[in-house]
DNA sequence: GCGCCTCGTCTTGTACACAAGAATCGGCCG
DNA sequence: CGGCCGATTCTTGTGTACAAGACGAGGCGC
């Protein structure tokens, strides 16, 4: 079983991104190696990666926790991601490389799930998170690695679930906007499309902050 | 002796910073570890830390070596910096928390050791980060961890060294119209100021790459 | 009774040892 | 003579033991 590490990581990424981890909970590396059934190295290897990621904080001596996210963090996370998004889905315009098709696909998949009322708002952030990462990916090499920070945040996963029907509905619009001035080759418009995608999105966050309980 | 791990990432990101390091050189642990005459744990530790700062690459099995640095990365790296640090700048702006005056007599001194021309350039080049760090800070929590991964790099801190005497004057001159931006409380005119500032710095790198060696 | 100091415990930091996968060099076969 | 296969060696990944610092509880002095 090689990539101990690795597994330990994205277990507790998954753990702290979908929210069942309290902010401020500690981490400690003992308690974790036993729950994993591994050793404390490679835990120790996996938190400074989450700290890297900016989901964990160590201080010296005294341990890891769970990232606390305060109120102006969150209006700068939105703002960061404006920025950052729009550049992207500018250089993902100008730039080709996308794949229109499997991004058309994933829109298609998105609206069936939101047709089905299954609660199927997990499965709709995974597609949504994968429709944004094929942009990332289409915009060069530094941009990708500078929003994994602002989008694997366990608020930003939680959006969709706040979401009303007209808001999913004008969100969904927004990607097909996006799809079509990437596929126009129109950077200032795809990019003002996703800007505007994210503030919407922020505008949710700051107006019910979790209606929707865990 | 504590924190054995942080002088080891303190010593090898000095070097690989300041150009002592060969982009693509190997980073063997065990050969570290004798180096610094610690062990091979906070060796692991310290190439982590480098390569989330992105300044090491590591591959699972086959150990780390110093990043490389390819021509469209550096045209990425100026729109990016362009980008953040004109947000930087307006958030400094807006929001106060600026000491304006240690922002000014960094530009006194800056302009002093230009003034002697004894290949003050290293010195320059560490008050200009200093400079331009104090307005990061201004800024918020989220944008100065992604500045670093846009401004600790190497091709970054030779900057100055391929400055013209004219370049030279330019950029102090804005460094100074930065000031006055925040001053007056005027975000635009900030984020504008320093958008010019990237990218002037950035047209400096495209035109002579390396005329001064090492 | 309150505050300070000290001792004990707990947790992380570092060193060391072993195991597993990768690269390389050599030999062998076609 | 060239290419392929195997063994050796080298390097990293993981487990474990020990040391050092931090926190808390308890006792002592004022």
């Amino acid at each position: 079983m090689s990539q101990t590490a690795t597994r330990v990581y994205d277990e507790l990424r998954g753990e702290i991104l979908g929210g069942r981890c309290t902010p401020g909970a500690r981490l400690r590396e003992e308690e974790l190696a036993e729950r994993f059934g591994v050793s404390r190295t490679p835990v120790r290897e996996a938190l400074r990666r989450l700290e890297a990621d900016g989901l964990a904080v160590v201080t010296p001596r005294r341990g890891a926790e769970v990232v606390r996210w305060r109120d102006e963090d969150i209006a700068e996370l939105v703002e960061l991601r404006a920025l950052l998004e729009g550049q992207a889905a500018r250089r993902a315009a100008t730039g080709g490389g996308v794949d229109l098709v499997a991004l058309t696909e994933l829109c298609d998949r998105m609206e069936e799930h939101a047709g089905a009322e299954g609660r199927a708002a997990d499965e709709i952030t995974r597609l949504n998170l994968e429709l944004h990462r094929a942009v990332h990916r289409a915009s060069g090499r530094l941009l990708p690695d500078l929003l994994v920070r602002l989008i694997d945040v366990p608020v930003v996963r939680r959006t969709f679930h706040a979401y009303s029907e007209t808001e999913l509905r004008r969100s969904f619009a927004q990607h097909r906007e996006l799809i079509e001035a990437i596929a126009t080759g129109d950077g200032d418009w795809a990019a003002a499309v996703m800007h505007a995608h994210i503030r919407a999105a922020g505008a949710t966050l700051r107006a019910g902050r979790e209606p929707d309980p865990r």
